[in-house]
DNA sequence: GTCTATACTTTGATAGAC
DNA sequence: GTCTATCAAAGTATAGAC
């Protein structure tokens, strides 16, 4: 299946509003980044600006969240597991001069009080990852409500520690909110 | 001392930027929450939206950094300051209909990889709270490295709950991310 | 249906009146 | 020095040629 100029559009514009969020990214960068003709962003995306950001939004948190299978699914445990995602977040925020963090949390502090279309779809993303984190956590034996709040916490750090390992452009957030998401796992797990 | 035209520009970008981000706040905007003219800003801040962002930045993380002292100074131990830290936070939160978050995180996000200067002053901003969080921690009786992980660990999970919560529309991650603040900060001093 | 050209608004920034 | 009027560029969105 060949990728479609729709595709392309929505990847560009992950790309861009990981990069520079979505107010700061329009709509011509992203036709040009995505070797499309400006008209057809608005052929494919008829709600505009706003439809374009919320599939986006659907999309990169998809795909983010398959990277939790791809760490887990291989790990002998899940507190190794945990322990490889976080070790990976930091390669990748080092390989890419810490460019490529998380591709949501920008948009979502972006439009939580400005959209409320956007604000929902980024909600409908950390539910997602939420709700995964647990059911891996309730597999490895805990009860529902502990798995909960552990997935929380540690998509928490997560969060915190992209936002500052941007910022100071060091891994050390990531190495030490990994560190803690593993104690807290390991603490619960007994 | 009466607030100056150039203070009432900088705490209006300073709710702008919060609520809006950096590039989704115009300067007319800025002006117009100011009650100001549109050229002062200019003649106030020559280096235009950059330097208004910057000295923003600034002014918006050192009065954070104050509210470390306002729950720390009166508290009974570190750990219960901690504790009702996060709590004033998710008040926060909640009273501010979700709006009044992070003043830095959205802001520092955006610029991470856009602008050179202004991604400088977000890591002022966050390596002073993390000395500051971190001396406390010292105070307490850690050594020097343990207090600055668990300072970092803290701010990130503090961080990182303002993305969810603003998202979600609710407080659960921060109070979870307190309850992971409060149980490492109790390991930790033994 | 694909794409170009353009409409209209708003942006950051400046010049110059007062 | 304070403020208004305006600039050139970039913003989103649309109309219509092909």
């Amino acid at each position: 299946m060949p990728e479609t100029t729709k595709d392309r559009i929505v990847d560009a514009s992950a790309e861009l509003f990981q990069l520079q969020g979505y107010a700061g990214t329009g709509m011509r960068q992203i036709v040009a980044r995505a070797s499309a003709p400006f008209g057809s962003i608005y052929h494919h995306f008829p709600g505009g600006k706003e439809e374009l950001g919320a599939e986006t939004i659907r999309v990169s948190g998809a795909l983010y969240l398959q990277l939790l299978d791809l760490f887990l699914d291989p790990a002998p445990d899940v507190v190794t597991g945990v322990e490889e995602f976080f070790a990976g977040a930091a390669v990748t925020l080092r390989e890419s001069d810490y460019a490529e963090g998380c591709p949501i949390a920008t948009v979502a502090l972006e439009v939580a009080s400005t959209s409320e279309p956007l604000r929902a779809a980024t909600a409908e993303v950390f539910d997602s990852w939420i709700d995964a984190a647990a059911a891996r956590f309730a597999d490895a034996g805990l009860d529902a409500a502990t798995a909960r709040a552990l997935a929380i916490g540690t998509i928490a750090g997560l969060e915190g520690a992209f936002v500052l390992c941007r910022a100071l452009r060091s891994t050390e957030p990531m190495e030490v909110a990994g560190a803690v998401a593993v104690a807290q796992l390991r603490a619960a797990l007994g």
